[in-house]
DNA sequence: ATCGGATTAGAAAATTTTTTCTAATCCTGT
DNA sequence: ACAGGATTAGAAAAAATTTTCTAATCCGAT
């Protein structure tokens, strides 16, 4: 691992650690096994050090969503789930901070809105998917699927930093998954409630 | 008003605008019409200003959960919305940067986890007696309430900070009232509907 | 082996921010 | 009016943090 990709790892343990804010340059060094004047001498400023995490943030969560460009059924939802929250993991300074990374760089704002936006339009393809399949009731309203989607990625976005200001102990991964199933199992006909069961019985991991 | 309140003010109108982190003594004592020293002279250090500005919020809150101890009619839980949007609008930088504060100060997020946890308990209670009056129909799975309920609180609280990072515009009362409907909606009997329908149409503000 | 650029640590300087100090002014009670 | 504490501004000092500089070392190509 070369000496940048070292001081990246360490600032992106420490951000996770203390908050983006709270990190000093000192501390990434500490935490590299490097000196704060070598830092400067692969980053200008302690901004690139963060812009060039997001970068790697970016490109990984693109790389995610381009992945689970699958056949929405619920057991390709809930593979999604499970690598959406191993990724928010790794960046949660970013998620637990995301409005402190976008007011410092509005570039990453504007990014990271595009994201949102495919992101909410990916959930409500997968209401509209699994509603023509008839897992799902149709919509008990006009507009109801819209303002679901938005929850879904709202909840499946800020659930760390909602379960680190509720609770002591870090989230964990089934605890997650339930959030956002309980979005969608009011909306379940029969035969999705059938379809869930099925997939919570058949534990998938294990053939991977 | 006392020269403390006039900085609190100013401080509180500095957090909401830029994050509690951003905000120098200076940009305090500048809105507030006051110097840095004068800021000294009332309150120790930078921490206590934060503190005294909580300690406000915190009245406000509990004052505001007991005023809405009544019966929990579809009417009701709107006015309620209301409320407590409105008091996170007020006191908008502790809603967008928990996680700061209460890093910042742990007896604050001790304090906070408890209101949480009677925050929490009010919505199970709503949910359960809305269930018996036969406008919203029995959990579809054990522990379902209890999950909704998380996800009332999670909902109402975080959407200020989803919305300040998904869009630019400061979120609106009425968008952020649909968001949490859209969770009880779908749970709503035929009477449920027809109560939530009366209750869109007869804008009780109107009456204050 | 050695030249020369790349890398590194550590110190020094600069910058930013908070805290302390001082003297002036205000305000209240007599 | 005036004594004396409360309040205030502004400067000075201190503290914290980042940035720049320098000299030493490493490492690959010749």
């Amino acid at each position: 691992m070369s000496t940048k990709e070292k001081i990246l790892a360490a600032a992106l343990k420490r951000f996770n650690a203390d908050g983006m804010v709270n990190v000093r340059l000192q501390h990434i060094a500490d935490e590299a096994g490097k000196s704060v004047g070598n830092l400067a001498y692969h980053f200008p400023n302690k901004q690139a050090i963060v812009l060039g995490l997001y970068k790697k943030l970016e490109t990984e969560q693109i790389e995610l969503l381009r992945e689970f460009r699958i056949v929405p059924l619920f057991d390709n939802i809930d593979r999604l789930l499970e690598a959406v929250f191993q990724h928010q993991q790794i960046y949660r300074f970013f998620y637990l901070d995301t409005l402190e990374v976008t007011r410092a760089f509005p570039e990453v704002q504007a990014e990271y809105q595009k994201y949102i936006e495919t992101e909410v339009q990916q959930w409500l393809q997968i209401l509209e998917f699994n509603t023509s399949r008839g897992v799902m009731s149709p919509e008990p309203r006009p507009g109801f699927h819209t303002g679901l989607a938005l929850q879904l990625w709202a909840t499946s976005t800020h659930y760390m930093a909602q379960e680190m200001v509720r609770s002591t102990v870090l989230p964990g991964l089934e605890a997650y998954k339930a959030g956002v199933w309980n979005l969608l199992i009011p909306l379940f006909t029969k035969l999705g409630h059938q379809e869930y069961e099925q997939m919570l019985q058949s534990p998938y991991d294990l053939f991977y």
